[in-house]
RNA sequence: GCGCCGGUCGGAUAGUGGCUAUUCCAGGAGACUGUAAAUCUCCGGCCUUCGGGCAUCGCUGGUUCGAGUCCAGCCCGGCGCA
């Protein structure tokens, strides 16, 4: 992998480059599609290339559950086995830590919200206090009925209902120092994932830039446990990198991951110790605070050696695009776009929409008039309307589209800003329009 | 005309004497940031000073401390027999 500068913006931070892989380069900054099971849901791979996509994201954990490392290798890797011959990316795993264990069950994102911290008490909060750094992986059997009790259920609870219920609570991840256990969401079995064993699954997968193996913590933590999941994500990368160095077989870049939650010196402490190690590229990963992503993103970029690509994990929406690559950012994933275009939201220059509000029913206009996307191109709100409420899986499909070229297009939009030194009216302009 | 069965929210349903009438769908709105997500949450009779108050299971009466539930008559629908 090479990576090359070619301007920066007068701000010290701020770049327009090129990763260069084996599959073909990206021109950052760059929005990278999140293919997690090997596949951009409701999308052919003709579709993310027509979209603009330049790469795509896919991730350890679920490839390794399904349909296992051993397929992936034999496959002849994840380009060859998915059909998307561009640039790839696989996601360590460690995210799992986080979203099946302390965000499971726990309306948790990796989005702090100022204004909404008292309701919002993950449970790593309520029980990491103790001498062990588990997280807390069943809720205790005092618990439980509670929880039966105002589940409405009016006939007498047999052995099978509480059993169903205990396991419908138990997490699905639990952080030792040696690694994470998981317990599969497919079958309910035991895996235990070190930062080794992620490093040599995303070698068998094949992605042409893997991240080493780290543990994602709840916002709603404590400093002293982000303090403490920070000095194991050091380990971990130094493992991590010591296995990719001795088996690696070329070809693949390792990028190590920053984290340290929402604290400035923590931040710039994981930055200073991942920066100094020989990645290839970083990660910047873990929660934020939902106003100022960025803020955080300058912290880390300003330490971290500017000469290698840095990668914004899970983020993001307009707003925090703008912001990351001001501060830095080269490129991002995030699972925004899809997701809520199957759940029927799509993005426009004046905001998100609700294509299942009753107003689109019989609206014959373009979702977004100024969009050339082949969706906006060839259907209308109205069309979208139907497929949604007839549940056709076409919906998902054109409102991928949509969204996906919505959000690709728009960081296109921005490095081609930056070329022409227009960045900030750019940005002014289109955040006014949109957050109005 | 006689007999049987049945009328519960826009639709379909649960409920056969007990306090808040169940669930699903359709409908209205919201959420979603390294994907356990084509998912999840909320709303849905009326009034309210936001404490609550008043209604409601085809209609009218009755039995009962208490009726969607039991009884009688009526209305409507389905089936059968004439």
């Amino acid at each position: 992998m090479k990576f090359s500068i070619e301007k920066e913006l007068g701000n010290g931070r701020a770049r327009v480059g090129k990763i260069e892989t084996t599959h073909g380069s990206i021109e950052t900054p760059a929005f990278i599609v999140v293919g997690t099971k090997a596949t951009v849901k409701s999308l052919s791979p003709e579709q993310v290339n027509t979209l603009g996509a330049q790469a795509v994201l896919a991730n350890t954990y679920h490839l390794y559950l399904q349909p296992g490392e051993e397929i992936m290798k034999k496959s002849g890797g994840l380009h060859k086995f998915m059909n998307w011959h561009g640039p790839t990316f696989t996601d360590s795993g460690g995210f799992q830590a986080f979203s099946l264990g302390a965000a499971f069950n726990n309306s948790a994102s990796k989005i702090g919200d100022r204004n909404n911290e008292d309701g919002k008490i993950g449970s790593a909060d309520l029980h990491h206090k103790g001498t062990s750094c588990l997280i807390n992986q069943t809720m205790s059997r005092s618990e439980a009925p509670l929880f039966l009790a105002s589940s409405k259920k009016k006939d007498l609870l047999t052995v099978s209902d509480l059993n169903f219920s205990e396991h419908n609570q138990e997490k699905f991840a639990k952080v030792t120092e040696d690694g994470v256990e998981f317990r599969s969401v497919l079958d309910g079995s035991t895996h235990f994932f070190t930062p080794e064993k992620s490093i040599e699954i995303q070698h068998n997968i094949g992605a042409d830039i893997i991240f080493a193996f780290d543990e994602c913590t709840s916002p709603h933590a404590s400093y002293e446990y982000q303090k403490e999941a920070m000095d194991r994500t050091h380990r971990w990368a130094k493992r991590s990198l010591d296995y990719h160095k001795e088996n690696n077989e070329g070809g693949q870049a390792l990028f190590g991951i920053v984290q340290g939650g929402r604290y400035e010196d923590l931040r710039k402490e994981s930055a200073k110790i991942i920066g100094e190690m020989d990645f290839d590229g970083f990660g910047i990963g873990g929660s934020f605070d939902k106003e100022d992503i960025y803020t955080a993103v300058g912290w880390v970029n300003d330490v971290l050696p500017k000469g290698k690509p840095r990668h914004l994990l899970g983020i993001g929406e307009p707003v925090d695009l703008f912001g990351g690559i001001e501060n830095g950012i080269d490129t991002f994933d995030c699972v925004t776009p899809t997701r809520i275009a199957r759940n029927g939201s799509l993005y426009t220059r004046d905001g998100r929409i609700n294509i299942l509000n009753a107003k689109y029913v019989g609206d014959f206009t373009k979702v977004d008039s100024e969009c050339s996307c082949y969706t906006c191109t060839n259907y209308t709100a109205a069309y979208l309307s139907h497929l949604f409420r007839a549940k056709e899986m076409m919906a998902a499909t054109l409102a991928s589209i949509h969204n996906l070229y919505f959000i690709v297009n728009l960081v296109k939009e921005i490095r081609a800003s930056m070329l022409e030194g227009e960045f900030f009216e750019f940005k002014e302009a289109f955040i006014k329009r949109y957050y109005k």
